[in-house]
RNA sequence: GGAGAGGUGGCUGAGUGGUCGAAAGCAGCGCUUUGCUAAAGCGCCGUACCUCAAAAGGGUACCGGGGGUUCGAAUCCCCCCCUCUCCGCCA
């Protein structure tokens, strides 16, 4: 969410900014600057009312411990309170629609972002190693899954529907020798305080971390409508410390978690791709980070560099990308990709995306820190994937592929996984 | 699921219809005094919003959330959320 007097202050920026992101949240503006106008008369109208009835109230009382009547005086507060239910209806009608109209808005774009409208715009900031050579024609990860039982796509599908998937003997084995790794690789090296949140999520919590009220249909929400399934575990850990106030030297908070995350997808009907790349509930292993403003963007730079650090110990190719203002998220200020090489697929796959918030998230749950001055502000938060498991599978198995169709199980997660290879 | 108790400022906790934004303690900040890594005394110390060109100042709201009763609600009534205790059930 925006802060209301930055708009209100500095519009045109505002709207310059937004402009960036493409779509129509900058022709927004006006309609919520003349909201705030309305919102701001009324309030006021409503502040004198009550003054006035607070002031009389308090001359009646004085008068009945006298003794004395004040028949006079009720009936004229009466009057101000039937004014105060009107003047207060019309109050909060203002402050919600106002409130509305910011929680559909994205946040802002760092100064400093590529501009442009879609992901071609994305330049790339730096890569890791070089694309593997093999001596034979790679074979993609559905074919790799099939012939060594790693996972099951269409008994998952008569289970659950398609765009779901079972993890069978070694590839059930591998997946969650990835995630361990990748657990203790970031508490452990990195000194991200380990969690486990819920996956069942709340609606406020969801508002928080802006997947709703703008995005409701891409989640999976249960029959009651109030608990939804996390989509990600940023939404269950980043929203930990919401209605808080947190004491400076406490700051930054580094959490990692591994959640499922559960997405219906519903906007990508048509590019649902075969196998593990999009599926509708996926393993992940999430970075979060609470900061100070001061510190964000810094923090942005390690926390990719975390993720980083999967890929590298596992020696998989890769590449990262800056996202340009139109290819961002809805709450992001600058995001970074970091895309796997995926020989099979011949494509970078995207494993995990690396965005400050700054204080758009803080602002909607209200996450606050108390500053060195003894000020009160918003924290910035930060989160990361560290990584997602399928598209980090894919790459790895058919990263590591061999020859004869085994797959070699690189260094640092064979004691995760027990063994040296698979075939 | 049943019964009961409770939710008050950064924290602990008093307050059952008016002068209560709210005692007290802790933490924090400032000053004074004594002085070996500290103690004592005194003072200050909530948040949001509105108003003002700005600062100063002024004002309103907020005692889990929402509604109601009343001239007036932290306080009384109703609904919801959460926490704790006991019982039941259960991995």
């Amino acid at each position: 969410m925006l802060d209301i007097r930055l708009i209100r202050e500095n519009p045109d920026y505002v709207r310059e900014r937004l402009a960036t992101r493409g779509g129509e949240a900058h022709l927004k503006l006006d309609e919520i600057l003349a909201c705030d106008r309305q919102r701001r008369e009324w309030e006021t109208r409503l502040q004198q009312l009550n003054g006035d009835r607070k002031r009389l109230s308090k001359e009646i009382g004085m008068k009945r411990s006298k003794g004395e009547q004040a028949e006079e005086l009720e009936t004229q507060v009466r009057g101000i309170g039937e004014e105060i239910t009107l003047v207060t209806e019309q109050a909060a009608q203002a402050d919600e629609t106002q409130r509305n109209l910011l929680l559909q808005l994205p946040n802002l774009p760092h100064d400093q972002n590529p501009i442009g409208t879609d992901a071609s715009a994305n330049p790339e900031v730096r890569v890791w190693g070089t694309k593997p050579v093999l001596n034979f024609a790679p074979a993609d990860h559905v074919t790799l899954g099939a012939k060594l039982g790693l996972f099951d796509l269409e008994r998952a599908a008569k289970i659950s529907g398609s765009g779901f998937v079972c993890f069978t003997g070694p590839g059930a084995r591998l997946e969650r020798a990835l995630i361990q790794f990748c657990l203790d690789l970031h508490s452990r090296e990195h000194a991200y305080l380990e969690v486990s949140p819920p996956f069942l999520i709340r609606r406020e919590s969801m508002v928080g971390t802006g997947q709703l009220p703008k995005f409701e249909e891409d989640m999976y929400g249960l029959e009651n409508g109030e608990l939804f399934l996390a989509p990600t575990a940023e939404v269950p850990v980043t929203n930990l410390h919401r209605d808080e106030l947190l004491a400076l030297p406490e700051l930054p908070k580094s959490f990692v978690a591994y959640t499922p995350c559960f997405r219906r997808e519903a906007g990508s009907a048509g590019r649902m791709t075969r196998g593990l790349i999009r599926v509708h509930q996926f393993d992940k292993v999430e970075l979060v980070k609470l900061t100070t403003p001061e510190t964000s963007w810094a923090e942005l730079e390690a926390l990719t560099g975390h993720a980083e650090q999967v890929l590298q110990r596992l020696g998989l190719h890769y590449r990262v990308i800056e996202l340009c203002t139109g290819d961002m998220g809805f709450g992001s200020a600058k995001t970074y990709d970091i895309e796997v090489w995926a020989p099979g697929q011949n494509a970078y796959l995207e494993v995990s995306s690396c965005s400050n918030y700054t204080d758009f998230q803080a602002r909607r749950m209200n996450l606050k820190f108390k500053d060195d001055e003894g000020k009160n502000r918003f924290c910035h938060t930060l989160n990361g994937s560290g990584t997602a498991m399928p598209r980090l599978f894919v790459a790895l198995i058919e990263t590591w592929q061999q020859a004869d169709g085994s797959i070699k199980i690189p260094e640092p997660l064979q004691p995760y996984f027990g063994a040296a290879e698979i075939r």
